[in-house]
DNA sequence: CGCAGAATTGATACATCTCAAGCTGGGTGG
DNA sequence: CCACCCAGCTTGAGATGTATCAATTCTGCG
């Protein structure tokens, strides 16, 4: 399978593609050597579980590639997507034997695990680990916090504005700087994916995208594919006042 | 002012009502003291912004009583409150420059301060203190995501339900542990700050408010102070498959 | 070809918002 | 001590945005 080959290229940590973002990010090469010795790849397929809420978690990890979401569901089954992983994004709780949410692979996906228990004992002695891991804990603090803005006060266009917006914009900062000139990217979430990550139906979120296009805020090449002709506009769509959002 | 003569029982950090709950929690005689030598305490009065967002942040610190919270604004004036800080809880952002929220006094306040320079100094060389911040963010983590299931997918009447338990929890792990008996408690919250923390108007929370006092959910003497005779109920009109829910 | 999952579109129901009056209780000044 | 005032709260009637239920239409794929 495709998946697999792709993990062996990953074996020297020197050479990982989120070598510098991860929580690895501030090891020198002689911590880079101790978490080589622990880590160990997985690879998922789109639409696999990779951990359920309440099951204990025997290990941690970075997502190397493919994306992955962080849900809650209730007993009679809404369900609110409260996170979503993407390359170099960290899963799992030093500390917590439980997993508190269910970790569902959005697209094919490649992590980047660790035992916790080994992986606990290297952050007790390697500050450069537990610094890290506080920095991208408070980031994703912030963005969840955006976000509570978003669930709680935004309308259903404005929702989906602010979710294309966030995509575009980490889309166009991997690639190259220039923004509020045309951005382009795909998709990586079903209808139904949006719906539970903006807390609407996806009905809602389909006649949004509609309306969006219609006006034309954005335009659709197929279902997935978007192109967004100006961003500013987009983010004034979102009721950003055009500063940064999300995921700096 | 009354606020003022309590400041001066702080003054020692062994005594201090947080000691054991605070980002200093895990730190022993020789960090204290370390901790004391740049410490501060402040007093605001209920109403008082302590932090505008977008300002300079010059300091870090803790609550040692009263409530505040932290609120995002849009320009058209929508706010949502994205956390409510507790006797304990930690403000500010090491590593960051700018306030991102509000941060105002909800409650009379007291608070203990550490200039930003030296606390983020007297970090890098004390692991106990980024220790226990790095615990108290995950957790900080872990109920915005709470939060973000109420948000998106809870009816107003379950919201409403939610932030009851969420407070009478609270009050009553501080106090004794029976819980599912009869529990009491004041609502530090106006109406207002209840609609802004879940996402509704003041309207529609008073009349929920009226609704679960009508149905014997709950009983209200006055205004503000809230009585649950049954507290398993509350959790089940919250929706809350009556396990653990924010702040643990 | 035809099926299945994904998405769109339509008609209607309903929860919450909005706008507009009143109410209540604690504090203030005459 | 009373009358008034005002912030906080309650209640009402109607408007509106989103959910719900129900068909279709699309799209890729075996």
């Amino acid at each position: 399978m495709l998946v697999k080959d792709q993990t062996a290229t990953f074996h020297d940590c020197a050479e990982c593609p989120i070598r510098h973002r991860a929580v690895c990010a501030r090891c020198d090469a002689d911590e880079l050597e101790l978490l080589e010795g622990i880590k160990y790849y997985r690879s998922y397929e789109a639409g696999q579980r990779i951990i359920w809420s309440g099951d204990r978690m025997e290990f941690v990890g970075s997502v190397v590639s493919g994306i992955a979401s962080l849900t809650q569901t209730m007993e009679d089954g809404r369900t609110q997507m409260v996170g979503l992983l993407l390359p170099s994004d960290f899963v799992g709780r030093p500390g917590r034997a439980e997993a508190a949410y269910d970790v569902v692979a959005t697209t094919d996906l490649v992590m980047c695990c660790f035992r916790k228990k080994p992986f606990e004992q290297l952050m007790e002695t390697t500050p450069h680990i537990a610094q890290r891991l506080l920095q991208m804990t408070l980031d994703e603090l912030d963005a969840a916090r955006e976000w509570m803005l978003v669930l709680g006060r935004k309308t259903a266009r404005e929702k989906i504005a602010s979710l294309l917006a966030i995509i575009g914009r980490r889309d166009t900062s991997l690639h190259m700087g220039k923004l509020s000139e045309r951005v382009t990217f795909d998709l990586p979430l079903t209808r139904e994916a949006m719906a539970d990550y903006l807390g609407l139906t996806l009905e809602t979120v389909s006649r949004q995208m509609t309306a969006l296009k219609k006006d034309g805020v954005i335009e659709l090449e197929g279902k997935r594919h978007v192109v967004v002709p100006d961003m500013d506009r987009l983010l004034a769509e979102a009721g950003d006042d055009s500063d940064g959002g999300l995921l700096d």
